[in-house]
DNA sequence: AACATAACTGACTAATCAGTCAATTATCGA
DNA sequence: TCGATAATTGACTGATTAGTCAGTTATGTT
């Protein structure tokens, strides 16, 4: 059954994503994930070969999911700035309202799971970004470093605002950080 | 005996570092770090009663190194941007002098080990630089955002730069990257 | 209904885990 | 040199680990 097995293999998925956060990868045994999933030991291992495999199968499928998000109601024809706010804001507020999943990606990328081979696979995914960066650099509108590094910079900025909004108290203004975040990085890349 | 047991205690933690950021915290057993060190099992418990002490242990101690030269030679008389400067390059030295060191304040912190409480510990040996981002905004230096967001931003620019460097071939310009990372983050939070 | 196939189960295993402790060794002052 | 104390050892334990597999159940096709 098509059904049957996805809703299995999801519900393996979501367990271990809740558990790997709350107590890591090594942390987390299969037979919890199992158990928290509602399925036989056995029945991993009909879908991950290894615990390993796991792990990479949910990185790849939240890093695909966040890839998706960042790029989504972009105005093809709006200016560069408002292109790069929308990516931004799309990244933080993946964040906020994916935590388990936006500190599982935390997670692994400071693990030692992670090879280079993996993290250029996943780079793959942000072709659209190097390329409106690209795009940016050569019209002007941002300074010319390295695309990567101004990747690179744009992205964590991303990270901490929203590791930021995460820890503190609710209290805080979500919106107004939001703002200043994105202003710290804009005028950190922009060209005037 | 002071000198052997300095020699043990440190052996062992030299050895934990060394494997966490290779295998990770759960990936490493304590038979595995004991045996790295040099000592029998019983000894690592005779100084560290948990794994879980020894982890903890482990992160104070780096975290002290790292706050102790992020303020070497700063010139007290000189002027605000240079004093960050100083500040953001010994952070990023650092990181790539220290690269285990460095590792594994990140794998830690992106752990579910770390706590509120250790958080908050840890920031306490920042007070020197939140006194200074707090001066640099009265004074008209940097803008007036939350003290907190523009030390998170600026300490993760660090990081982020530190990571890069890391991961690029050594045909990278190192002082390129930190000339290039410095400004972006300078702008972004300079008043001007 | 009858069959084939795929999905699922959970008891099981060999290996490994963090941590213990009785015995041994090194170091010390007197 | 002796006796006390502290440091060190490694065999040991009960619990837990990732992963297996022979048997069971559910499903789809004819």
């Amino acid at each position: 059954m098509k059904e049957q097995i996805k809703d299995k293999r999801k519900a393996i998925m979501e367990a271990a994503l809740k558990l790997f956060t709350e107590r890591g990868f090594h942390g987390t045994s299969t037979a919890q994930i199992s158990k928290e999933a509602g399925v036989a030991t056995g029945t991993l291992f009909n879908y991950f070969p290894t615990k390993e495999d796991l792990i990479n199968s949910l990185y790849f499928e939240v890093k695909g999911e966040l890839s998706r998000s960042m790029g989504k109601e972009i105005e093809v024809q709006g200016i560069f700035k408002d292109k790069l706010k929308k990516i931004w804001s799309n990244l933080v507020r993946w964040g906020i309202e994916n935590q388990d999943e936006f500190l599982f990606v935390g997670q692994f990328c400071s693990s030692p799971y992670i090879t280079k081979f993996t993290r250029d696979e996943v780079m793959k995914e942000y072709v659209f970004l190097h390329k409106l960066v690209d795009e940016g650099i050569r019209e002007g509108e941002i300074r010319d470093f390295s695309a990567e590094l101004t990747i690179a910079m744009f992205y964590q900025s991303s990270r901490t605002v929203v590791n930021f909004i995460l820890d503190s108290d609710s209290s805080l203004d979500e919106n107004k950080v939001l703002e200043d975040g994105f202003q710290i990085i804009w005028r950190g890349l922009a060209d005037k």
